[in-house]
DNA sequence: AGCATTTTACCGACCGTTTGGTACAGAATC
DNA sequence: GATTCTGTACCAAACGGTCGGTAAAATGCT
């Protein structure tokens, strides 16, 4: 029977099977899932390719794994940072955020959109692995906001008929639908227009 | 000189370049542009690849052509259908827009999202061509939703501090947001949770 | 300590298949 | 009888993946 496992062991194996999974989020998050080829990952990273077998099982192995990092980067990088603190209104956290997740298209000159988003569009009905991993990320992502809401609302910042479930499906869908536009259009106007109608739509929950 | 061109010119060639376009369309639609083969559009439609070479110059070609039948399709069977009677009021027409999407998604049990945004998240960054059509035709969508929110406003219908072109972005925006995660989620009722809260959003600009 | 052995990490040639695309001959149609 | 169409055979390149083999650590033994 021989070891089907691939687990890195190691400081150097896990720099390697660093370099791989930088250099393919790179190109997967610019080119998409399908459009990215193991031998551009292999010359990207410069890594050999029974070195990548080694530390992958397959390219859906890395799929998975990089979804994973990008999961893990977006809840610590971005998400988790704008609502860790529960002290400040509430509104001002998630214009915050929306700012946050603008500036972050703008940074990249409204390339590559969300990584995420890309993702869920291009694998969605073609993966179901995938797509399940993907759903739940964009659950947990509503669920910040959705309790962020609720937090809002128990104290008295936002009015009783605002339903924080639904908003946060909503905020969700628009901000991936704001970045999408803005990628195909290649303008960050689109973006910021679609964010101050958002903050528009924030002013629907504010008391009075 | 070998012929460059591949018109149609009798009823029977035009016949089967439906069927090549018939069958393109729906796997690009389920699997994306570069998850679906030549040889699978080939299989589908029954048609050979000498014949399929006859119509088109190259898979890139097929693109265009499927990008083209794509924005006639909408325009024609979704978006100016909801909007081509100038007369009834401007809210009702965008909420019956909104639910007739709303419903598209639903017969399609939250399969395949919104043609023209998957493409537009697969190819915008990998193909400067079909980006920029896909661009104008989002730009031509939101021109259609700006015309008929202006309208409303010069009538006296919505609020004068209304942007028109600025909710028109946020519409489109928010609309491939929803359907993109109710693709992802499977679930039609996150989608109907988004479009109840854009018509939310639509009362903002209702006249008091 | 010093040597032997296993484990971990890595390479690049190679495999079968599929890719988009071509050549071309034959059939259908006017 | 030319033009319009269609099937088949074929191509080189690229695809994901496997292979045998090799350094280089880590580990075991005395």
């Amino acid at each position: 029977m021989p070891q089907m496992l691939a687990e890195t062991k190691s400081a150097k194996g896990a720099a390697t099977r660093d370099q791989i999974l930088d250099a393919a989020s790179r190109l997967i998050h610019l080119q998409g899932y399908h459009c990215t080829s193991l031998d551009d990952v292999l010359r990207e990273s410069g890594v050999g390719k029974g070195n990548f077998y080694y530390h992958f099982r397959s390219k859906e192995d890395l799929g998975y794994a990089i979804i994973e990092r990008l999961v893990t980067a977006f809840l610590a990088r971005t998400l988790e940072p704008a609502f860790a603190d529960p002290e400040p209104d509430v509104m001002g956290q998630i214009e915050g955020f929306l700012d946050l997740v603008l500036d972050n298209q703008r940074q990249r000159n409204c390339v590559g959109g969300c990584p995420m988003g890309n993702l869920a569009s291009e694998l969605s009905d073609v993966h179901e692995g995938f797509r399940q991993r993907l759903a739940q990320i964009f659950a947990e992502w509503r669920r910040t906001l959705t309790e962020a809401l609720a937090r809002g609302q128990a104290r008295g910042e936002l009015r009783a008929d605002c339903n924080p479930e639904r908003a946060a499906h909503f905020l969700v869908a628009a901000l991936e639908g704001a970045i999408l536009m803005t990628k195909v259009t290649k303008d960050i106007g689109v973006m910021e227009k679609c964010v101050d109608e958002l903050k528009q739509h924030l002013t629907l929950y504010a008391k009075s």
